[in-house]
DNA sequence: CCTTAACTTCACAAATTTGTGAAACAAGCG
DNA sequence: CGCTTGTTTCACAAATTTGTGAAGTTAAGG
């Protein structure tokens, strides 16, 4: 296609569109909602990784209500942060750039949701039946997983770290 | 026909039942469907890890249609298999024991949508835009993930495999 | 064959979720 | 102080999802 020479490619908006509706698609399959899915991809790609309700609505062509709803649910995920802009009635949500990924892979929180479940049903057939056996050998993997994402976690700060400098 | 065991301490059928909710609202809250998640759950704290439409609807309090949809998607999603018993006109599914939860870690295909939802934004704003690079760090996160995966799996194999022994 | 048991498919009613317009709310600016 | 711009809340209509009863399909057993 047409692009000019200047070094500095220019933003394709079709094509911006396509992979916000692809990536939101992928977030959906992972469980969130619809509208929460759209406006986190569409920040994602915004040059400033911010942006208003406004701003947002007319990207997305939906409503400031669907955009604020959406909003409320990402926040309440620690998936993006809300700033005031001093000098103007508009509101910023900002997505966390290098960490969001991490809140999305580590909350360790619900890893013990799915561990606890495990330990009730354990405790229901008892450990040494069959289904007792299935249940603890689950439990494992999920407390195996759960010391490994750590590691993982660390692992990539690095690998992060390490990427950044030779940039 | 079940051999009652006396040293086996026995099934509390209630602590099974709130075993089978909160497993299943687990699955739910990873994205899972309602009547698929609460049918998963119930063959993985059955005994045989098999078990019939009509048994399955029984203790769900569920019609053996539901079940039958979600066994459908249990199968495409590769999380349980259809068995014909020979002699019977019982059909059995079955839950893989020990390789459901790769299933739901590891499938690769799903980090390669990310992957490819991601060089495609990438591409249309600009690899040197400030959104390229933070897409791009996202796109070099899941690459990461993806190495670290298939090692996270290969040792819990030997894991596993240590500590079936010991036992 | 004909019956019967087990499962599946289908059409639809009920329940839930979604997204909107309208009104309320805040906060800078004149 | 109001006016104006940007955001949130709320009630509700539309769309989607869910689970069921009833009819259909397959195969075992007489």
């Amino acid at each position: 296609m047409a692009k000019e020479g200047t070094g500095q490619p220019e933003r394709d908006p079709e094509g911006v569109s396509r992979f916000v509706e692809h990536f939101a698609a992928q977030l959906v399959m992972a469980g969130m909602p619809r509208m929460p899915a759209r406006v986190f991809a569409a920040l994602l790609v915004s040059d400033t990784g911010a942006g208003g309700s406004a701003e947002l609505g007319e990207a997305l062509r939906i409503s400031p209500a669907a955009v604020s709803g959406a909003v409320r649910y990402l926040d309440q995920q620690h998936l993006v942060s809300r700033e005031r802009e001093p000098g103007s009635r508009r509101e910023r949500y900002r997505v966390h750039g290098d960490q969001w990924y991490e809140a999305l892979t580590s909350r360790e929180a619900v890893i013990r949701r799915w561990q606890d479940a495990l330990r009730e049903g354990i405790a229901s057939v008892g450990p040494d039946s069959p289904a007792g056996r299935r249940l603890g050998e689950t439990l494992a993997f999920f407390e195996f997983v759960e010391k490994e994402v750590e590691g993982i976690m660390d692992r990539w700060r690095v690998h992060r770290e390490e990427r950044f400098e030779r940039e």
